[in-house]
DNA sequence: CGTCAGTTTTTCCGATCGGTCAAACGCCCC
DNA sequence: GGGGCGTTTGACCGATCGGAAAAACTGACG
């Protein structure tokens, strides 16, 4: 089909690079500065490309906004999946809450989007929250009150439960700047944000964890 | 001393009425659409006046955000002085986590503004977070330690703690869309979200508790 | 070497924003 | 009733933004 490259891998590759580059400057853009806040020419100044070369690659503003949401969204989904894997409850919510917190903080970026997003009446993302989103939580719900049934987890509204988690993983990766400065003005290194990652766990379990007589 | 009015009572309330309806209606633009996305005319026209006028109160858009970050940070302090008053681990806690989410329901906007200012950040409120805010880690911080030395709480950091109360119950208000999507489309009504209060405290109090042999 | 599709870049445009200005308005006191 | 002062308002301005247009450049291929 592509008969018009003698090396295969220069052109196409470097169209790639630069949508690769272009999605990642958004990223980081939308999320420091929200929508509104974003300008086309500040994404393409941090992709490396004068302004009018960036609609080149992409129509408009808001087409890259999506785009640059989708990525969010599918990566939501991809790293909800470590729920799924079977086993015991304090295996599979240790799991996910510790897969939760490493995505906090190894992207940041996308949950202050989505944070953002979400503040702002969820336009873009609706559609995710009333379908993909809710049916996920319906499913894992019913998961949840497997366990209640088999005593593993006290009794509980599963999606406060949900609620909970997602609130306190994400935190780490929105507020990120708030935990800094009471830190001394650093991010948590390694060795801490492994402590708090062992807090987090630890405290959820207990807190639902069945009554021990 | 005002000796230009005959009712004493009529026109300095008229002004005070309206700086109060800018600053409700910009509280309500920023929190919505962010700095950058709100505008002067939209706040100036949910406070029921032109433009030009809004001016006359307030000489910019910035100094307008910073009153309105200010009452933020007021209604905060305020807010957690519920922490200080005397009694049990538990009594104290359940205090304070209820009281944050009851302020979160009541006045989710101030949270919403916060958390987007922090996401950006913090360039409005990082003297807020290094001083005030340390300071008061700090000292409560050290009240945690004694509950932890005294046996009603088991060892853990005390910041942690405090990231995960404040997540969580700042999840209800930044959140609310999000919750309100997977709840039919409408918000929590006041039963939901006195079982989600009920359900978030005693999920803190169960994981952070001591160990019962 | 000329063509041509794909890509890059300079220039420009209309819309919108925050903010200014000066005229008009209302109201009180002499 | 006429100054005078605080307030209101429409008109306007410069800056900035998202985006369009078209010329210039590139490298592959006949």
């Amino acid at each position: 089909m592509s008969s018009r490259n003698a090396s295969p891998e220069r052109r196409p590759a470097a169209r790639a690079e630069v949508e690769d580059a272009i999605l990642r400057a958004a990223e980081a853009e939308f999320a420091e500065k929200g929508y509104d806040g974003a300008t086309t020419a500040a994404i393409a100044a941090r992709a490396g490309l004068p302004k009018a070369n960036l609609h080149y690659y992409v129509a408009t503003k808001e087409a890259l906004y999506r785009r640059v949401i989708g990525g969010v969204l599918d990566a939501w989904l991809a790293e909800a999946r470590s729920f799924d894997e079977n086993g015991p409850a304090a295996e599979a919510l240790t799991r996910y809450i510790e897969g939760k917190m490493d995505l906090a903080r190894a992207r940041p970026l996308g949950s202050r989007i989505f944070a953002r997003e979400v503040m702002s009446g969820a336009p873009a993302v609706r559609d995710f929250l009333e379908t993909t989103l809710a049916e996920w939580v319906k499913a894992r719900g019913a998961v949840v009150e497997g366990w209640i049934a088999s005593g593993q987890v006290r009794p509980l509204d599963p999606k406060v439960l949900f609620f909970t988690i997602w609130a306190v993983t994400q935190h780490y990766a929105d507020f990120g700047a708030q935990i800094a400065a009471l830190n001394g003005g650093a991010p948590l290194d390694d060795d801490a944000f492994a402590a708090a990652k062992r807090q987090v766990v630890e405290t959820i379990l207990r807190g639902i964890g069945p009554d021990r007589a």
